[in-house]
DNA sequence: TCTTTATGGTGAG
DNA sequence: TCACCCTAAAGAT
């Protein structure tokens, strides 16, 4: 369930719970024992999430946690559940413990790699980042809007879910050049995605359509072949950037 | 007990 | 553009 909200859900129930203590921290699946044998015990000292990415500061060393696409954190109150045998890693604290497992990258950097990676990151909505940034981003490119949307260099956090429902939202077909949107089409996409993400991270789940049934909670995501819940027209599916995009050619026209 | 699917990203060709 | 990686849960057999 990975998109930015998520991210940074994560990183505040976490660090709510573990930050300022020390934490014990294993590996059940055993491929990340090493780092938590040298994690294990110390202190979590601060958790941030920046685009898909969290950070776990203890000291020098640094946890980096990127879920992907299948990774997932569970939080239980003690006594947990035992871990799955994919679990990749547990850590404990406070009465509480989390369950890592799928993730695309689990491993102890320093701060110079954190620096890099940071610097490969565009404007996180949700992290301070700016509709200045974003729009100086998105004018470089001459990709289709609905590709420039997933590259994370452009904008953090965002994923198929929300690149799918802001471009509907702000009635942008996806394949329009990233470069030739206009100011409004920009400032239009940068509040929608503040505003989405944000609610998503409070509420845990991406919600485009208020007030409606919990399997009818997004416009687009997922619906080709389906009438628009706006006009009725017939969505229409395809492949962008390397993942299937669904758009209304009624309320996005081309 | 299988196959399928997923909101992500990388590296090879 | 494609193959591939990671894991769990739901659906099919």
């Amino acid at each position: 369930v990975p998109e930015g909200h998520t991210i940074h859900r994560i990183a505040r129930q976490h660090h709510d719970v573990f930050a300022g203590r020390p934490v014990r921290v294993t590996s059940p699946q055993g491929r990340f024992a090493d780092g938590a044998a040298l994690l294990d015990g110390r202190v979590l000292e601060e958790v941030e999430a920046l685009g898909k990415h969290l950070f776990y500061r203890f000291g020098h060393r640094i946890l980096h946690v990127h879920l992907g696409l299948v990774g997932t954190f569970q939080l239980f109150h003690e006594p947990a559940p035992p871990p799955s045998a994919g679990t990749r890693l547990a850590m404990r604290a406070n009465g509480a413990a989390a369950y890592l497992s799928g993730p695309m990258v689990c491993g102890l950097i320093d701060p110079g790699t954190e620096d890099e990676i940071r610097a490969d990151l565009g404007p996180d909505p949700l992290a301070g980042g700016t509709r200045e940034e974003f729009a100086a981003a998105l004018g470089r490119k001459s990709m289709p809007a609905g590709a420039a949307l997933l590259d994370q260099k452009v904008i953090a956090g965002v994923g198929n879910v929300y690149r799918a429902e802001a471009l509907f939202l702000c009635g942008i077909h996806p394949n329009r050049p990233a470069r030739t949107l206009t100011d409004a089409q920009v400032a239009c996409l940068w509040q929608t995605i503040v505003a989405h993400m944000g609610e998503g991270a409070r509420r845990g789940r991406i919600v485009t359509v208020e007030d409606a049934a919990d399997d009818e909670r997004l416009y687009v995501y997922r619906r080709g072949g389906l009438a628009c819940r706006r006009c009725g027209a017939e969505l229409r599916a395809w492949t962008l950037g390397g993942r299937t995009i669904t758009a209304c050619p009624d309320c996005q026209p081309a």
